[in-house]
DNA sequence: GTATGCGTTAACGTATACATTAAATAGGAA
DNA sequence: TTCCTATTTAATGTATACGTTAACGCATAC
């Protein structure tokens, strides 16, 4: 196996340190810095930063630095947008597709794992699992240019959901969509699948939106 | 005005050389070739195949040269399933806005240009003011990754639209959809707006993987 | 006090030098 | 021949050097 490049490396550690806000939306940083922080030469970073940008998670502002990017609720509404319409079409896809049992098994076991962590009341594992569920999800509709897009817009949102994920009632409604969202790609009813998911993601960026609307929240 | 970086210089000419064929689908190309062609060192010109990467436009395979991404059938119904669901939503949208006619002259203006140019069988004209069409919708829509993910999907198949410009029958139902879905958003009709816009796809989508098959294209 | 212009500085853009490594090849053994 | 291994080679990955230029501060004029 080739050992990741520096570049590559970059770009991971970067998208972790924002994700964990320890690069915090809204804040400035010099090449250089950043160059220094993770040890490398200024080039890999350049690089990375311009995958990052083009992921839509950083702004390259020559000489005022690289800007990491703020999300607000209106970028939320967007990029909620975009997943419902490209995750309701995956769901059809993926009922179309008459996909077995087998195929289907992953679904079913990070649903599985979503009650499990509700039973528990560890959010951290339930976030994991719904993140999980929807690339599952993504990926059975056979389409890679919407389960990248997908992935790229899951990636945006990221620290507002991780931020909001203590903010609301523990999610019981959702795991009952999932498990009806199943339910209608293993019959093969694509209409169904679509319909049932769009609904899902509408009440989602709802419930996401109204938080951000009650605690004030005007970027994250 | 500050003057455009050379990367970004390099960015427009290599999607330039790609949507003109010049630099064909499926062909590689080491760095080195692409610097000396553009007469500029490699930095730039790797800065630049990284934004393409980004964009779909080619791969970048290390020791083999970037590949220039071949399209294919199943890429093409790929992209224009993506299409379908965004634009429909951004037609949505834009009905939902309740633009006045002002706002709207442009989409007027470019079904009018679309006539014309019907009228005095001029193709490429068609096909300009068709871009500017859906570029137009999109922008109406008022979200912003929609529009950049329409533009990056409307980028990989070009070179396919062009080849097949010329080989199908003049696009008359198009025109007549175009101003159907105008009418729908001046109207204010949300649901038809989107139901018009996304039969409109699909037949777009249904045509042209159609002609690829007639003619054995296999990627373009 | 504000505005204008100049000089300084430092961040970036680009080129280049150097290190690394995958691919190709040649040579030899089976 | 065919398969394997050692060597070579060339393309990429990374660092660094350097030129350019936007931003900032300061001095001066108003």
């Amino acid at each position: 196996m080739s050992k990741p490049s520096s570049t590559a490396m970059a770009v991971d550690r970067l998208r972790d340190l924002i994700f964990r806000g320890e690069l915090a939306p809204g804040s400035d940083h010099l090449e250089t810095e950043l160059a220094a922080k993770l040890g490398l030469s200024r080039t890999p970073v350049r690089e990375a930063l311009l995958v990052l940008e083009s992921q839509g998670l950083v702004d390259v502002r020559p000489r005022k630095g690289v800007r990491i990017r703020p999300v607000s609720p209106k970028d939320m509404a967007e990029i909620y947008d975009v997943l419902t319409e490209l995750e309701s079409l995956a769901a059809r896809r993926a009922a179309e597709a008459g996909h077995d049992a087998e195929a289907l098994a992953p679904l079913a076991r990070s649903i599985d794992a979503m009650d499990r962590a509700l039973a528990s009341e560890d959010r951290e594992a339930w976030a994991s699992a719904d993140d999980q569920f929807h690339a599952e999800l993504v990926r059975l509709g056979q389409n890679a240019r919407i389960a990248s897009i997908v992935q790229m817009m899951a990636d945006q949102v990221r620290r507002a959901r991780q931020v909001t994920l203590y903010m609301r009632d523990p999610p019981l409604q959702s795991n009952d969509d999932h498990r009806r969202v199943l339910d209608a790609i293993a019959s093969g009813a694509p209409d169904r699948a679509a319909q049932l998911h769009r609904a899902h993601r509408e009440a989602a960026k709802a419930t996401l939106i109204a938080l951000l609307e009650t605690h004030q929240l005007k970027h994250l």
